[in-house]
This record gives C-alpha cells, structure tokens and sequence, in this order.
RNA sequence: GGGCCGUUAGCUCAAUUGGCAGAGCAACUGACUCUUAAUCAGUAGGUUGAAGGUUCGAUUCCUUCACGGCUCACCA
C-alpha cells in the first residue's frame, strides 16, 4: 500500500466504508458557531465560559495515539489543535474517526481548553466529516518545492507554502488600495473591450481570434488605451481601469502573455502632475499595505518617500555612461554609439528608437531607487503629446523601481491632425518590416475630432508592482496561474 | 527561438570511478488516553521524465524528444 496507485485507492475504500456506514461524505453545508480565527480571538472568554463551539476545517496534521488522537485544523490560513477521545466519542464513532485522513474537511462540536503544553485546543463531543479528500497533499515539513508542481498546481502550493499565500493576500489588498486611493481622487472605474477590431494604445504583437456569428476577427487588447481616451471625449474626466491586457510576445521573469495594468486618465493635467501624482499614490500604497514607505527587494532597499529623481533620457544615458548628451544629436552619432555598444540596430530604426536601446542598455537596469525617466523621443511614443519647444521628444514618463519598469505615462496628445500623422508614421513603420508598430484607428481619430479635453494618462504594470511590494524575483511567483506550455497527458496510473 | 542547468517513491532529497536504486516524512499493520516534525515495532512502495545508443553491466556516458528553471533576443 503506498505507491499512489495504492493510496488512492485506499481512500476509496475508505470512502466506501464511511458509506456504508451511513456518512454521507460529502454533505451540502455546516454551520458553524465560530470561525478558527473567531475562536482565537474570543479564546479567553470561551475557556473561561466553558461554552460549547461548532467550528470546521482542513485536517493537515495528525497524532494518534491509541484511543485518543490530537490533531490540527485549517481554515483559511488559521490552524487550531483538536483533541479526539475514545470516551467523549464513543467507540464506534471514534473507530470511525480513525477513518478520516490528513486533508479531509471536518465540522467539530466542543470546548476549548489549554493542553499541558500550554496549546489552545478543541477537545471534541461530535464531529460530522464535510469532504472526504482522495489525493495526499504534499509532505507537511518540507513543503512542496518543486517549481512546475506550484504553478500547475498552485492550490497545493497555497496550502503547503504559507508565503505564497502570503503574497497573494498582498496582491488582493494592495488592488483594493489602489481602487480606494482612486475612488477617493473622484475617479471612476470602468470597464472596455478586451476583444477589440484593432490592438491599439501600446506596441506589442496581438493574439487574434474569431467571432463566428459576426464572422469577424478580434485582436485581445494590448492596452485599453484608445478606449479610456474615448470616454474622456464623451465627458468622464476621471477614469481608470484594472484588467488584463494581452500580448504575444515571449516569456520571462518579467513577461507572462497575460498581464494586469492600471491605467488612469485625469483630464486637465499634463504629464508633471502625473509625476506628483504617482509619488504620492504609490508612496500611500505602501504605507497602506506593508506599513512603511520602503521596500526591500533583492537586497536593496528602495525608498519610496518622495520626492524621486527626474531625469530626461538623454540626461540618464549620460550619467551612467561616458557618452555625453551632446553626442547623441544625429542618426548617425546615435547609429555609432549603439554600434560600439553591440547593440542590435535595425536598418531602418528612427533616431528616437536607437536612443532608446541605448537607454534601456545603459541606464535601465542600474535605476533602483524610484527614479522617473521623461522627455522620450516622439517616434517612439506616438500617442504623446510633443513638447511645446522641441517636437522631436515627448511629454512622456516611464517610472523605473529596482530596475524594473513599472509605470508609463504621457501628456496626451489630443491633436487629431498630429495624431493623424503620427499614425501615418506607425503605418509606414509596419510598411517597413516592423510589425509591432501600430494601427491607424479612424474611430478613434474620429473621436479626437469632437474634442478631448488636455488629459494626461498613465499605465501601472500591477504584476511588477506586486513583485517590488514581495520581494519576488519572477512574476510567476505574484500570477496564481502562470502561463506555462502543455502539460503531459495524465498516466493512467495517476488516474486511478 | 539560442545557450546553460535540471527531472530518482505521493513529498523532500541521497546513490563514490559505469557495478545489488536508498533515507526521512506521507501510506499500511500492530501497540499506545495531553501529543505537537508524537513515540515504538513491523510492512509495502521505483519503467530513475520518454525513446534510442555504447557497454558484460547505465540513475551515472552519448543522441533525440518532452517538461521546468536561469539567461539572451522581443516586450511591459
């Protein structure tokens, strides 16, 4: 007995017995008097009172010891010890109890009282079993390690590794922060397209499926984008949406296909306020959720008290390189440096697109502390609005943390002839062999065309967020269900 | 997609130079009425990720494949 095959089957035939004996194992409901926190946090009076509690739980450990039995209960993170007696249960029902296995779901009625060892206990009067469990977990004091085990079956990784619960609690509150902080800014929550005629608002490849009855291909969006904009014509000043945006692209500790993003729009503000804006919000959310405004991550710790630094990109590549900000004016100057950087140019990259390479190589991984990066050059960003003095850069921001980019953000453009012409130049771009630029959207145009308020818009990358806020090093450890390739067909014998 | 590393019992891990595949926990049987990584005695559990190859002999060496991790490229 005890390959799995014969596990297995040795719960069944347990199962099989406890039928047979009239237990109907899995039952509809129990209902409790007390949760196992409730009973911590009211121990003192329910010792002290000697009343009798119904509460229920995960069997996760398990003591025999002839004719009584201590064991714990889980629930919902909160574990108690209860204490089974042959002379409180009867023989019968507490041979029947010998019945039930670690993982097993039990409803128990008793009292509370302290061990000799000092340990909060439930010593039992009756107990109902409310789910009989088939499968082993996995071993209680190692835990489970193994990698592709957690994420394929990250329930049995919540239950064995109390930290992985941890960082998903965290993820909960912290998106829940987030809504209040906005909420309490005036601004409101909505929802658009995730299935969209054309993937716009971002440079990413798309996933493309079909809708039948229309008999039309959709793109899952790559940004939310165009849409949030369109709600700032139709006249929502403030709004913002936390949802799943999609992007073929390749896999890593920083990528999964699918991703959750806050972006939030705020009409009458440039990218400045933005800036301000962020400091404060993200500072607050750490208050909130981990009680302090810094962060450890991978042995650094990251002050989030603001104010954070603000450099332009070319004043970033300077100072952490010996190239001087003079030295990047031209094409050309811009096609050498990458060269003697080996870094990979494409023929007909822009000015703007190589200097950000060189950015991303040069400046991008050494920016820890929060530190904005502003002024992009227009050909890469075509959605910014230009700066007033100088229209070959951007209103734009990227927000790096621990060298990770976290937050994008621009003054809007709301031109629509520019955004007309800059649209031209993704179509051209896309003309030219590179199929992430983006689509010309003529609804969307069409919109900018009725009016839409000066706005500035920002994106948060919620996973990476998560990550900083954990101290995880792979963004499969803050996804519940991380994208992985298929899994083996199941062997027969792990189907018995 | 490229490079490197990994895959042994349900879980966590061993196995010397190529020489009988092991331990702890979990499981099963028995003992045990305050244990808590319960204890004690015993039992059982393996296509060593898959398929080939070299060899008298392969967990070990070689090839291919699958899956995972890291990394590079692409991106957020």
């Amino acid at each position: 007995m005890a390959n799995l095959a014969d596990e297995l089957q040795q719960r069944q035939h347990k199962l099989a017995e406890l039928r047979n004996k009239g237990t109907n194992p899995y039952p509809q409901r129990y209902e409790r008097t007390h949760s196992i926190a409730e009973l911590i946090r009211q121990k003192d009076k329910l010792v002290a009172d000697e009343l009798k509690i119904k509460t229920a739980g995960r069997i996760v450990t398990w003591r025999g010891h002839g004719k009584t039995c201590f064991a714990h209960l889980d629930s919902d993170g909160t574990r108690i010890q209860i204490y089974v007696r042959q002379d409180q249960l009867g023989e019968a029902d507490y041979q029947q109890f010998k019945l039930l296995d670690i993982g097993d779901f039990v409803g128990v009625e008793g009292s509370l009282f302290y061990t000799r060892t000092n340990e909060l206990t439930i010593v039992v009067d009756k107990y109902n079993l409310l789910t009989k469990s088939l499968r082993p977990l996995p071993e209680k004091w190692h835990g489970l390690k193994d990698v592709e085990t957690r994420y394929r079956q990250r329930y049995l990784d919540l239950l064995a590794n109390p930290d992985v619960r941890r960082i998903f609690l965290l993820r909960s509150r912290l998106i829940q922060a987030i809504r209040d902080y906005l909420n309490q800014q005036d601004f409101i929550e909505v929802e658009t397209p995730m299935m969209q005629p054309l993937p716009g608002g971002a440079t990413a490849r798309p996933f493309i499926t079909h809708h039948n009855a229309l008999d039309m291909d959709l793109y899952l969006r790559i940004a939310p984008e165009l849409y949030l904009k369109r709600l700032l014509v139709g006249g929502f000043e403030r709004v913002y949406e936390i949802n799943r945006n999609f992007r073929n692209e390749g896999l890593s500790t920083e990528h999964n296909p699918e991703f959750t993003m806050l972006e939030f729009y705020m009409a009458y503000a440039d990218y400045n306020k933005l800036m301000d804006f962020t400091e404060d919000m993200l500072a607050s959310l750490a208050q909130q959720v981990l009680g302090k405004q810094q962060l450890e991550y991978a042995d650094k710790t990251i002050e989030l008290t603001p104010p954070w630094k603000r450099l332009t990109m070319l004043e970033a590549i300077a100072a952490h390189s010996s190239i001087k900000e003079t030295e990047l004016g031209d094409l050309k100057q811009v096609q050498d440096i990458a060269g003697e950087l080996n870094i990979p140019v494409d023929k007909h990259d822009s000015w703007g697109k190589i200097v950000q390479k060189i950015f991303e190589q040069v400046a991008e991984p050494k920016l820890i502390q929060p530190t904005f990066i502003i002024d992009f050059p227009t050909e890469v960003s075509p959605l910014s609005k230009a700066k007033p003095d100088n229209p070959a850069l951007v209103e734009r921001f990227e927000l790096f943390i621990g060298g990770k980019e976290i937050a994008n953000a621009f003054s809007e453009l709301n031109d629509p002839q520019d955004q007309r012409r800059r649209f031209e130049a993704q179509v051209a771009e896309r003309a030219a062999g590179d199929d992430e630029a983006q689509y010309l959207d003529e609804d969307f145009l069409r919109a900018l065309e009725h009016g839409m308020p000066p706005t500035a818009g920002e994106g948060i990358g919620i996973d990476r967020l998560v990550m900083l806020f954990t101290n995880s090093q792979s963004i499969r450890e803050v996804i519940l269900f991380p994208q992985l390739r298929g899994e083996k067909q199941t062997t027969t014998r792990d189907k018995e």
